[in-house]
DNA sequence: GAGATCGATAACCCGCTGGCTATTGATATA
DNA sequence: TATATCAATAGCCAGCGGGTTATCGATCTC
């Protein structure tokens, strides 16, 4: 079963999408024009990654006359550190256990 | 330009490939049969996965006679958390502008 | 040496995704 | 009201990526 962190994932996996990200998380909000200036890529397709960013809870949009600002939400980076600490957690543990064996082993 | 974390990144996105790494952290050394036997799909879709968690320098193998193990290799995990760190950073120092500036407004 | 097993590679297929242009809806401006 | 601008949507296309089966090289086992 593909678990919660897949959307996550694969919404940071592409250079283009990650790259938006990272920019609205140096500069704060920006509009989609603002975006499209230097994304290097059509305003549909940044448009397309914002949509994705959004669905994966990374960017909130807020509307002001016609145009749509977006902003990072940091929060949902949350999973991926959780993630990223339970990996380390299991490695850590099976170091544990081996210490353990050898201490075992030793007497 | 697409920059390091792009295969790390890539390498996570897919839910099959981060399974077989996920069950590397939680269980230590695995042959590619071990792998294959709970990964659902064929073997060598399995060899492809592990490829690229290779090339994206997440696991080692070790040839033993006629199979080969793999195990994660967990310090590859470092840019990732660097970078969502450095995401966190830029949040916080953007917020802490806004604290100088409400703060200089405020007297 | 013959046969079986392990895992990597080759060759192929299909669906998804990221890109584009064109268009639409909505808002601002003349 | 007519026109221009902004961003989302529609519709399309090409390439990539993850899956398969078939095969090969290498190593055990008989």
């Amino acid at each position: 079963m593909p678990n919660a962190h897949d959307e996550l994932f694969r919404a940071l996996a592409d250079p283009t999408r990650r790259a938006i990200f990272e920019r609205l998380c140096r500069e704060g909000e920006q509009t989609v024009g603002a975006l499209t200036a230097l994304a290097g890529v059509s305003q549909p397709a940044v448009s397309k990654h914002l949509g994705v960013l959004k669905h994966a809870g990374l960017v909130r949009d807020r509307h002001e006359g016609r145009q749509t600002h977006y902003s990072a939400q940091l929060g949902a980076l949350a999973p991926l550190i959780d993630w990223t600490s339970q990996m380390a957690g299991f490695w850590q543990s099976r170091f544990d256990n081996l210490e353990d064996l050898l201490k075992r082993m030793d007497q």
